[in-house]
DNA sequence: CGAGTTATTGACGAGAGTCAAACAACGTGG
DNA sequence: CCACGTTGTTTGACTCTCGTCAATAACTCG
């Protein structure tokens, strides 16, 4: 498995995030970091969850598959993030590292008992959990009611969003692959090439080599994106996507 | 908006569910219960999630609208449930009753007095929220990878186990019309009407009236779900759908 | 019973999936 | 440093499921 390019750019964010962000951080702190190298998995779906997992470098996909291996991958977790917080019994999916990564674990005990413990870290983890089920939502609506284009345009916005520091002249960074997209955005592959050829096409994007995207109008971007509220002008383009 | 059909129903599974297998009940309990007409909003997606609701009787939705119309069901909540659990700041989706409704309401600040100085509620609502997250996902995993037949029957199945008890000789209530349905599942009301006449002549299922369904085959539910975990049989079903 | 709503069925088309081939990126070894 | 093989990605041709539009049928309730 190779590396999948500079993790030092997760680490400038993973730095802030760390410290600021994530009140949660501090029930990792104290354990020894791991290293998990890309393509590895950190856990299994089924097996009990007896552990929650903190990201600090890199990223990490959760999937689950149904039979006859179809995957779907319910998320990315990136430096900064807790993984697992909201298991009670069995893990729901499996956890894999995208690129080369290092994670921190506490036992799910140890990290209940320190939440209930602490006044400030208990509204961090509800915070969190709200957090978690929101975007589940939010995919929700995604995958229940957008094509293929304003998948993959929501898609990078979120990515280019969360990102915005390391973000130089809209370059944006993908670190997984389009197997990885496609089965998070509900698609296939190909349809998931075909897309960002599309956008390309209409000087949106510049994918350049296989992780790497130019961001030229993220304003189009958005109103594709079908998130727009004004859709005055998201009408005209939907007659006229062909 | 006229009643659709026999509120007594829900009402048996309210009174167990709301006594054992919802400790939050008890915030609930001191609120005077409301009434709210089919069709009728319990609160708007947009607005301050000012209040917490429990369904005391009947059964809700969740929905969104994204741009153009385009609704999506994110839930269907039902008699003992608690409507708003997971929300921070402004509400992400409206509610409304499918049926008739009794509801309770309490503040989001007295809730989360209460549930923070209950050593017996927290474990609860975190619970609670975890349980949420689990289904959103499994929502996820329906929405991405599942086609028509399947999403029925996995809708089909989830109606029919929550409500073992009234379920007299396999009929089962749907007390959502068909263009619910559809945007919960993320089809059309065209696919899910052909759907359901597809397992009738299959004799899987057969429609009673708008709002009834009699279950003729419970285990070639869960083989068409798309959750069996034993796929020969499935496979085969697979190559010869058409 | 009849008006209005909701559901079903049919004909057709579009968007995404499938299968297969060409192509580009990346790492290796000469 | 460049040819090579591997792997991942793009593109093309075709198929199929589901969406759209429209007509008919079944409920519901006054």
């Amino acid at each position: 498995m190779l590396m999948q390019g500079n993790t030092a750019f997760e680490n400038v964010e993973a730095t802030s995030k760390l410290s600021c962000d994530q009140p949660l951080a501090s029930v990792f702190q104290m354990s020894a970091t791991e290293t998990v190298e890309a393509g590895e998995a950190i856990c299994w779906e089924g097996d009990a969850a007896k552990h929650l997992f903190q990201i600090v470098e890199g990223v990490v996909r959760l999937h689950r598959i149904i039979g006859e291996g179809r995957r779907v991958i319910t998320a990315f977790q990136f430096a900064g993030d807790v993984v697992g917080a909201f298991l009670q019994g069995d893990l729901l999916f499996t956890a894999e590292a995208v690129t080369d990564c290092k994670i921190r674990r506490v036992s799910r005990k140890t990290f209940h008992d320190e939440v209930s413990r602490s006044d400030a870290l208990r509204p961090a983890y509800i915070n969190l959990l709200c957090k978690e089920t929101a975007a589940a939502h939010d995919q929700m609506v995604l995958l229940s009611k957008k094509n293929a284009e304003e998948r993959l345009c929501s898609f990078i916005l979120k990515l280019a969003l969360r990102s915005e520091s390391q973000l130089k002249k809209g370059l944006l960074r993908l670190p997984m692959n389009r197997q990885d997209i496609a089965d998070y955005l509900g698609l296939t592959i190909e349809t998931v090439s075909r897309t960002i050829s599309k956008l390309a096409a209409k000087n949106i994007v510049i994918p350049e080599g296989r992780h790497d995207l130019r961001i030229v109008s993220q304003s189009r971007l958005v109103q594709l994106s079908g998130n727009s509220d004004d859709f005055s002008e998201k009408t005209c383009h939907r007659g006229s996507v062909h």
